[in-house]
DNA sequence: CGCCTTCTTGATGCGGTTCAAGTAAAGTGG
DNA sequence: CCACTTTACTTGAACCGCATCAAGAAGGCG
């Protein structure tokens, strides 16, 4: 089991340093690594797992579903991300949280909330930045939901998809990163139907802006992606890692 | 200045008690109460604005827009909620928020956020879970916006808002609560046109399903109105104020 | 009184859904 | 190893839910 001092996620340039003590206070909390596959469903809507996990390996997603099957994708989960925080503070989770590709989370101990809050206060901030944080990416894809075309959502999507898993460390030599979301999934994401979904990213395609194979998404013109969802760059925060 | 021990929210049935000393540090903390007139911009999107506020009195909402104007709200704010969290933890606020009705507002010092964490972990607790209970909000409007009919969002929104004005304590004599949105307002919030909200509404109206007029929301036939939203009760939760 | 905001209703049309069919690739079991 | 299924993607055609445009009615307010 990876200690915490050595996790790779603490690399990265957007990362937040800690004091030796609070790293070996995490690491003594972590209970396990959980691997997952792909399609695996690691928290049921509803269900009461107490548990708390962060992302170390691999993508995930937050959705909500309708009796009926109607699915809305809520965010994308990368690595360095909380799971399941929700689930601790209600009794119940109030979304569902499923893999995208193999998947490996940290488990941490269930009143370990409670202790980091009683004997880490600033661990605790950084734990509340982070729910914050990923409330704050949900309000943008309400927003792109609510208000945007199918169009400048899908190209909002990319752009902020492409950023978000290249600063994660993702970037590949060829400049593409990877992108494990088929188009159903995209489709869910956006409030659109799976069809539709592919006839507007074939107008990206065809205009050079992306290309989208094989699970890796490579971006043509950045500046023309950004124009059509008439979207400006914000810097990013510094973010903390539990 | 209303003390907080004297705070009338208090008495609504599902706050979770505190005791005498948290009451009277988180009454020292306070530094003010703020009025807004309806209408009135509480927070500027984008703004640094380092204060942080509860609402004590009156309604508001939290919003993101776009450069051409097109406006998402991303969940509507009642008494007890708590207002600017996000922008004290980011650098600049995220969304925009706005008063609905005349509000009062509770303005608490800027680094009280992190004297709260360091000496009242179990305070620091329940602002998480405030700010956590906000997210699950907004979690659900996505879904209606993202994959229910406009039907189905007109009748889940007056389904829940109702229900939260209710156990806030705005419950009239007659049955019905004060419902200070506009027509404008819910379209922005349920991502349709004003046209079609219109529309949408008098048909439930017409159904005899809820009334809406003068500022007041009747529900004729809350069964009914639930079986249109497709949507079945969910255990409201005990909440903190802070 | 005239202006602004909100609500209302009709007419028209587009952006997106739905239905349907077909291709391709990747399991899965005999 | 090959039938069989399953999943992802693609494309066409028809339709409809909702947006848009336009115009009018009914308050509030300076």
């Amino acid at each position: 089991m990876l200690p915490c001092q050595a996790c790779p996620l603490r690399a990265l340039s957007d990362m937040r340093e800690f004091t030796p003590e609070q790293l070996a206070w995490i690491s003594r909390q972590k209970r396990a690594e959980y691997p997952h596959a792909a399609g695996d469903t690691i928290i049921a809507e509803g269900a009461t797992d107490e548990r708390i996990y962060t992302l170390l390996r691999g993508w995930a997603f937050r959705y909500k579903s309708l009796p009926d099957g109607r699915r809305q994708i809520l965010n994308v989960l990368l690595p360095g991300d909380v799971v399941g925080l929700q689930a601790e503070l209600m009794s119940a989770s109030p979304h569902g949280v499923e893999a995208l590709t193999e998947v490996t989370l940290c488990a941490f101990r269930r009143d370990m909330v409670w202790e980091l809050f009683r004997d880490h206060p600033s661990l605790a901030l950084d734990l509340t930045w982070l729910s914050a944080h990923g409330e704050r990416l949900t309000d943008d894809v309400l927003l792109s939901v609510g208000r945007r075309s199918a169009m400048e959502r899908m190209a909002m999507l990319l752009v902020l998809l492409y950023r978000r898993a290249a600063s994660s460390g993702l970037k590949r030599p060829d400049g593409g990163v990877p992108f494990p979301l088929t188009q159903g999934h995209i489709a869910d994401l956006l409030g659109l139907s799976a069809v539709h979904t592919n006839r507007v990213l074939q107008q990206l395609r065809r205009q050079g802006l992306v290309s989208l194979k094989e699970g890796v998404l490579t971006v043509g013109d950045l500046r023309a992606l950004r124009r059509v969802a008439d979207y400006w760059e914000q810097p990013a925060p510094r973010r903390p890692l539990l």
